[in-house]
DNA sequence: ATGGACCTTCCCATCATGGGAAGGTCAAGG
DNA sequence: CCTTGACCTTCCCATGATGGGAAGGTCCAT
């Protein structure tokens, strides 16, 4: 109910998005037109700070600026149904896993290969010989 | 021995790493100046090819291409040590891991809001609700 | 009125990669 | 010999999300 207004150092101060960040989802659409003053300073309601703060949790789960827009689009749409938005949190799961499942056999091959190097002072070393040979030589 | 030499096309073939790259790793000086014929076409012996497969390998296991430099240099230096190479990738599998844990905790987080979705027709899901209101919110 | 903290827009950089245009080269086939 | 198509060259631009910084305007407290 309160009218007030905040700038964009407060929002971000607010929020944990960076001034930076607020301009650049406004100029690429994400964030609507922000509300200005005579001066032209942007100012900020509750609302907006709200919006602000679902961006930044988004984020912070890994859903990238496409995924984000889909998800506010589903927030502010009243008729969603829980099961689009179940799906698409599932969707990117399932990218998550995949993103981790590709480190983890990149780790795992580096373990592996460390562990045969000995690593002392000698030139000798399984993890160049595996680089330069690739895995699948004879 | 052999003075076989093959264009940048047959090069990217041979080793999986497209021409665009090799151009740019030899501008970035990833790789040295690649030899050229008189008519300016880039070609490429079976030492730059061996290099190329390594900077494929290297990439493919998640190197950064600072730290495929590093690596280069490592491989060239006769008087390295197999501790400084080792020390390279656990550092890497640090980094690696670091990451992985990163990932896992959003892939958990949005598995237990969406477990708590009953993702069905009706609009009320604890996913957006999350992401409103934020997770330490009373 | 002045100074400092803030705001504005605009441009540039990152990292690794791809797209594409404009133009030169090469080999094969007519 | 000439055309055709596949290849090569350089150059510029774009990505996604973010930061840095310059040049200039605004606001508020002293």
């Amino acid at each position: 109910m309160s009218g007030r207004f905040v700038t964009i150092g407060e929002a971000a101060g607010a929020t944990g998005v960076s001034a930076k960040m607020i301009r650049y989802y406004e100029e690429t659409g994400l964030l609507g037109r922000a509300e200005r003053t005579a001066s032209g300073y942007r100012v900020y309601s509750e609302a907006d700070l709200h919006a602000l703060r679902f961006v930044r949790r988004a984020r912070d789960l890994g859903f990238s600026m496409r995924e984000i827009a889909d998800l506010l689009a589903l927030w502010h749409d009243r008729s969603r149904t829980s099961a689009a938005v179940k799906a698409m949190a599932l969707d990117h799961v399932a990218d998550l896993r995949r993103r981790i499942g590709e480190l983890e056999a990149m780790a795992r091959t580096l373990e592996h290969l460390a562990e045969r190097c000995c690593g002392d002072e000698r030139p000798d070393c399984p993890i160049l010989d595996d680089l330069a040979g690739g895995p699948r030589e004879p």
